[in-house]
DNA sequence: CCGTAATGTTACGCGTGAGTAAGTTACCGT
DNA sequence: ACGGTAACTTACTCACGCGTAACATTACGG
């Protein structure tokens, strides 16, 4: 009448996930330079030398932080968008998803976004990682116009669009992490009241959908 | 006809800003743990120990920088705008002068928003300078909304709403950053259309005020 | 013209935290 | 049951960079 005694000993693939859980934490909390490895390891509940072991040095470990959460914060959103719907569903549908994504994923978030953006290491991951995106999201507002039978838009003003949305989007999930309460969702709506109709309808009393 | 042969000593306040001026392009370039002050000593022409004798240990070095950079924008900002103008024109003449700070600031704006927002001690403070912003801005907002004679919006609402209006706002001034070439009066031109008149409006073809 | 305060320098102490060497214990296949 | 390997630890070294003590020099008011 034993319990198995959960082991000591845990197999790699757990740990590292364990480890990764830790670092990103404890980044989210201090910053990446005044997050200690020794910190680090006690968080993951296992000795320093074993970061070291499996996840390479401080530089390395960070970068597989961002690479982990940058996944998933790309796969939750790809997952649901369908293409070939029109583009504000397929808006609706991406935001939906992101702001799910980041209320669950408040550490992971930080980290990509106030962290890795200043520290220069980094910085031009992300900003990668970020241009990327805005392209694609320039590509489908360029996809808009065409279908909506007009000459097709400059390159740069579509371009510039897709930055302002992206940095909406950016703002409201920092939002999303203050407002503990409030469902994601319901942020989703309102930024798709802002973008889609603009301030003037807006403040008229118009909406694209009903805040609740 | 000895040239006055320019004193190698000079006034304090001289000194103070020039090494302000060595901080802020050091804290911008590396990030705050890793710009040292040796560096920022040697960028400023002179030796550590008259940094830390003028201005302190690194932390109040650091927030001198964001205070000097932080007021500058603010009173950039205010000694443009003028009280009971219509919304669209306040917002239009503020992120006019907005956008030509910021590309006249790069470092500045860099040190404001890319670094404090993430290293710990700083976060805060910048955090409480843009709730006052958005703060503000959401009281232009509901003014407006009052002005156009609807029922009293939410302040949740108008809140949210002036988030992503400083998001825009914050993510074009990367663009700006980044555009070097662009005049920062075009960029201030796209966010008021994309704003005021909102995606929908805008992929019509319609425009608050043709882009160039 | 001289003292004194402001401006400036060189050279160092010292904590902190990244990264490692060497050794130990549990697990697992044969 | 018994090697061998993967999991794990303790206990260091060492560089880096903040902050300072002690000292030098120029300006300038009385």
């Amino acid at each position: 009448m034993s319990t198995p005694a959960i082991p000591r000993r845990l197999p790699r693939a757990v740990r590292e996930q364990q480890m990764l859980d830790a670092a990103v934490r404890v980044f989210s909390r201090r910053g990446y330079h005044a997050a200690s490895m020794d910190e680090i390891a006690e968080q993951a509940g296992i000795s320093k030398p074993m970061v070291y072991a499996y996840l390479g040095a401080k530089e390395e470990l960070f970068v597989a932080c961002l690479h982990r959460e940058g996944t998933r914060l790309m796969e939750a959103v790809a997952r649901i968008v369908e293409p070939d719907l029109p583009v504000d569903e397929q808006l609706w549908r991406g935001l939906r998803a992101f702001f799910a994504f980041v209320g669950a994923h408040r550490d992971g978030w930080s980290v990509l976004y106030r962290q890795a953006r200043g520290q220069e290491p980094f910085a031009a991951e992300v900003a990668a990682m970020r241009g990327r995106l805005v392209e694609i999201v320039a590509g489908l507002l360029g996809r808009a116009v065409e279908a909506v039978g007009h000459r097709a838009a400059r390159p740069a003003d579509l371009t510039a669009m897709a930055y302002a949305l992206v940095g909406v989007a950016e703002s409201l999930a920092d939002w999303v992490v203050e407002h503990t309460d409030e469902d994601p969702e319901v942020t989703a709506t309102r930024m798709m009241n802002f973008v889609w109709l603009g301030a003037d309808d807006l403040l008229r009393g118009r909406s694209w959908r009903p805040v609740s």
